[in-house]
DNA sequence: GGGGCGAGTAGACACTGTCTACGAGCGCCT
DNA sequence: AGGCGCTCGTAGACAGTGTCTACTCGCCCC
């Protein structure tokens, strides 16, 4: 697990976030990949049996960076004295600026024809996340229902709106590019207006 | 335009709702689409320039079923005397209806890599539609905003619940593949608690 | 009746992901 | 010290892909 085991795997898949940064999800063929590594066509077998498996773990290190920077997020949030609500403005706010900030890997992380059968164990990696969703959606409405039902009616509103913007159907319906007042609206509506 | 007009065009058109129907997104090879109608993998080329235009023919066909089943569903609300809320009611489920029936199709309709260049014409499609969304959420909540951002904000959270269905999420995190508790949630939470 | 042309065929090309055979380089053990 | 084995990466074959080009067949119109 560190940098030196196996420099070629960890090698590969820096290069896969870095092409995926720059060309998207089409520019991650596995020959390019290894291309891009320095090494052969068939060097990345040894360590990925398959082209899928290099992806997954390429997305998987968008989940790591995802989960980080939602938690750098909130633990700035807490740092300046922010409420529960608060809280979730910066975690939702950082979800959808990570999203914008890196549409191919946030398009690799949720291409599930790309990571069958490693797509359990990713969706796993975004449990510890979403359970700090919940307990923050459950302090803010303490005995109002399931509050896990209702943080994934809110986790699927931020994810729509990630995709809709980078599919471009906001700008055509809104006018403008900005997701800003529709996630003032998003999480008004689920949360209840922000105080003030 | 007619059933006459370039048999060929139709048939390949058809080809590619069936094999989306049956194998996903990854059956909609363009060699594939052109055995299953029955002809030479060059003859696509005469009306389909590139392969993403035949894409774009067979994303055009679903935005088109889609339209008709979330009209249908209207009529059928309107007509058993639904008011505003419960036409959305019907809307939104006609929506989450079609993204789990067809799944394929869904996925290929938002994939903007594949349908580059017909994305702005097929995104024109769905706009009809969103206007008796925001006629409705208008009509829901007089004087409260811009009722387009309110629209596109529950649009995005409906888009949101049925990729995130799909793509395995929700059963991990409720528990439940059911989206009806959190289609409920999104509902009560940006409409409203429904009228009982 | 013959020329032009639209429609589809067939093959070439570069490229892809997978599989297999091979070889270079190193550590280990006697 | 020397040979063995094993890990790692190379190189080529293979089937398949999307695109492009040459061609052929059949039909319509003059």
């Amino acid at each position: 697990m560190t940098d030196q085991d196996s420099d070629l795997r960890a090698r590969l898949v820096a290069a896969g976030v870095e092409l995926v940064a720059t060309g998207g999800v089409q520019a991650l063929g596995l020959r390019e990949i290894a291309r891009h590594a320095g090494v052969s066509h068939g060097a990345p077998r040894r360590y990925f049996p398959t082209h899928r498996e290099l992806l997954a773990a390429i997305a998987r290190n968008g989940f790591g960076r995802l989960t980080d920077a939602m938690a750098g997020a909130d633990a700035l949030a807490v740092g300046s004295g922010a409420d529960a609500r608060g809280r979730l403005d910066a975690l939702a706010r950082a979800y959808l600026g990570f999203a914008a900030a890196n549409p191919g890997m946030f398009e690799l992380m949720f291409r599930h024809d790309l990571l069958e059968g490693s797509g359990a164990e990713l969706r796993r990696t975004t449990v510890p996340l979403f359970l700090t969703f919940v307990g923050l959606v459950a302090e803010l409405h303490p005995g109002s229902g399931d509050p896990a039902v209702a943080t994934a009616a809110l986790w699927a509103n931020l994810h729509g709106l990630a995709q809709l913007r980078t599919w471009g159907s906001l700008r055509l319906i809104t006018g403008s590019e900005d997701v800003e007042p529709l996630l003032r609206a998003a999480l008004d509506a689920h949360l209840g207006p922000a105080a003030r």
